[in-house]
RNA sequence: GGGGUCGUGGUGCAGCUUGGUUAGCACAUCGGCCUGUCAAGCCGAAGGUCGCGGGUUCGAGUCCCGUCGGCCCCGCCA
């Protein structure tokens, strides 16, 4: 076989009249009668190949066969193409390649749907053939950042002394956290591993034993319910550092940062990164991962409502709840059924709804104009900074619920109505987050990052007074609303661990069985240590200008965590499960589901 | 666990509100014509268990119930 000499991505005017071997993908034919053109594909590009009765009648003439998808290999010569007939769509567009001959490779049956960017498929036919759907540039293209992207990660780390090492996939089952996907033993029957949620015991270990600098890149598994930028294995990227404050963790995710966005997209991300509290980013943008690349910021004006006579305003404010609000600028000319659409948005989200009130030259045009007096809605419009033209929009309830309603509905506006532009990238680190969370169901505190985290220094007397109140050393970081990484300094104080332990209602006993270990460890000279870990699909989704991780990830599950390619889950042979000492109970017949037959038929 | 939305030739959609001849359109496919296309063009043809199951009805793509699957969201995700 000849060998491939370029590759179908390369070839310009230079390499005129050079003899070449091109092998790749039919991508399209645009067939004249006597004249065919073809477009070859490989990963690196297209280049139109023409077949010309002039040049090679018998090669021409079997030429009609070639169909989309087919494998071929090309013989022939690079040539400038004709005058006016240059593509400058395409990077190979100031040359053709005039066929000699070819042989196909392989051959093709029509695809489910074509292999173009934009691809008008339903995610479910991608899924079920994802080795097409990979094969479309534009999942090529987002493979490739994903690669440079990991490259680059490693390149910067190293580079800053860190060391990659490897931690196990099967571990022990902790609680706290997400639902674990559990490993069933077949040595140590009725005993389950489960993959890690994150390495994170793993890394403080590492930094008991003395490794300094740790990163690695990293699957996690969670079996909770999946989202748009959320999948039962993603991957991290974990680091940890000794004898470190908050200030060297972002410094080194900062440089990382900058690195990856200077290589990859050519852009300077300017450091340091804003640092926001998370009572600030609640109370300004209703969300502990703010989105800044627009401003529409929450205006707090219960003080200038508390004594109206609209009865919703003033128990409101009595019952220590909030009236707040945005202010779209513009859009005074919202519809009817606008106005109804923004509100049972925030219906749904579990709000009790809605006020509105349209700013006119004459004043207000609302429903609660009757209950205000002038006064009133001047300070609003003097705080809400509105002019003639804006649509203010008010919540009345209570502070989080509120500020959180308002956030949604702030990022549903910003994006609904343009207010983002294009390639703008805001990252910003959120601190100090509540240690814990009251959590109604289990009745007791929980950890809101997870429990190996130092809380504030100077919160030692909160812990009896009002633990809802103490601050961690806990940090987020965000970027265009994305949550893309998020770490915390650790206890490396055994005594300081077990106080947090104690706030979480997890006894000393439990503790002991459960993260013995660790706790051991804490007391054989563990060092001052902290960390961080990048959400890696997230980053890359961004830096691909994608909005869905599943476009990032080779092989994703769908939202019911179902594969469509492998058909996995699926049964397995009863001798495994014996093996296992494991018995089913059969869950099919009872809930009357036989789906898995039905999938494997089509 | 809950809410929303979608499922119709290979693909993307229309038809469903108000049940009634032969389920319509575009793209793809197949055949023919065509020497400069790059979303090629023109002419023609073939291609449908309307996701699956049940019910109502003389009659169901259309109405009702259930179920499976895709997507989005709430809960959940330390």
């Amino acid at each position: 076989m000849e060998n491939r000499t370029h590759t179908c991505g390369e070839l310009r005017s230079q390499q005129k009249d050079n003899q070449v071997v091109l092998c790749g993908w039919v991508d399209s034919r645009r067939d004249h009668g006597s004249l065919i053109f073809i477009n070859m594909r490989d990963i690196y590009g297209i280049t139109q190949i023409v077949f010309d009765p002039a040049e090679n009648e018998k090669t021409y003439a079997s030429a009609r066969e070639l169909k989309p998808e087919y494998v071929i290999k090309v013989t022939g010569k690079v040539r400038h193409r004709p005058d006016g007939m240059v593509n400058p769509e395409m990077a190979t567009g100031e040359i053709e390649v005039i066929a000699q001959e070819y042989s196909i490779l392989n051959r093709a049956e029509t695809t489910p749907f074509p292999i173009i960017d934009n691809v008008d498929a339903s995610e479910e036919l991608r899924f079920r053939y994802r080795y097409l759907d990979l094969r479309r540039p534009e999942l090529q293209k987002n493979m490739i950042v994903r690669h440079k992207t990991s490259q680059i990660v490693r390149q910067y780390l190293t580079g800053q002394d860190f060391l990659e090492i490897e931690t196990p996939y099967l571990m022990r089952s902790t609680p706290e956290g997400a639902r674990d996907y559990l490993v069933p033993s077949r040595m140590q029957k009725g005993k389950f591993y489960a993959l890690p949620q994150s390495p994170q015991t793993y890394k403080q270990i590492l930094m008991i034993a003395g490794y300094d600098r740790y990163f690695q890149i990293v699957k996690c598994f969670r079996d909770e319910d999946l989202r748009a930028e959320r999948q039962p294995e993603f991957t991290q990227i974990d680091i940890e550092m000794s004898f470190v404050s908050e200030q060297d963790v972002f410094n080194i995710a900062e440089g990382l940062m900058k690195q990856i966005f200077k290589d990859l997209l050519d852009l300077e991300l300017k450091t340091p990164f804003p640092v926001l509290s998370y009572d600030d980013a609640l109370n300004t943008y209703g969300s502990d991962k703010p989105d800044l690349r627009f401003g529409m910021k929450i205006k707090d004006v219960s003080k200038i409502v508390a004594e109206s006579e609209f009865k919703v305003f003033s128990t409101t404010v009595k019952n220590s709840g909030i009236i707040a609000g945005l202010n779209l600028k513009g859009k005074a000319d919202y519809s009817r059924k606008q106005i109804d659409g923004l509100n049972n948005f925030v219906l749904q989200l579990g709000g009790k709804g809605v006020l509105f009130a349209k700013v006119r030259t004459d004043g207000w045009d609302s429903s609660i104009k009757k209950f205000l007096t002038e006064k009133m809605m001047n300070e609003i419009n003097h705080i809400m900074e509105s002019e003639p033209g804006d649509l203010l929009i008010l919540i009345a309830g209570d502070r989080k619920k509120t500020m959180e309603l308002l956030g949604s509905l702030r990022s549903k506006l910003g994006k609904d109505e343009n207010l983002i532009g294009e390639n703008e990238f805001r990252p910003c680190w959120v601190t100090e987050f509540p240690l814990l969370e009251y959590d109604e169901e289990q009745d007791r505190y929980i950890a809101m990052h997870h429990p190996f985290t130092s809380p504030n220094e100077g919160n030692t007397e909160l812990f009896e007074s009002d633990p809802g109140a103490i601050k961690a050393r806990a940090y987020d970081l965000v970027l265009n609303g994305y949550e893309v990484a998020g770490g915390s300094i650790r206890n490396h104080n055994y005594e300081t661990q077990m106080k947090v332990f104690d706030l979480l209602k997890i006894n000393a006993e439990e503790a002991k069985e459960k993260f013995g270990f660790l706790l051991d460890g804490l007391k054989y000279g563990a060092p001052p240590h902290g960390g961080i870990a990048f959400g890696y699909d997230r980053l890359v989704m961004i830096l691909a200008g994608e909005n869905s991780i599943r476009n990032v990830i080779a092989f994703p599950k769908t939202t019911s965590a179902l594969s469509l390619m492998d058909n996995s889950p699926a049964e397995v042979d009863a001798k495994q499960l014996e093996e296992l000492g494991i018995s089913i109970s059969d869950f099919r017949i009872r809930n009357g589901r036989n789906n898995t037959f039905l999938r494997n038929e089509r």
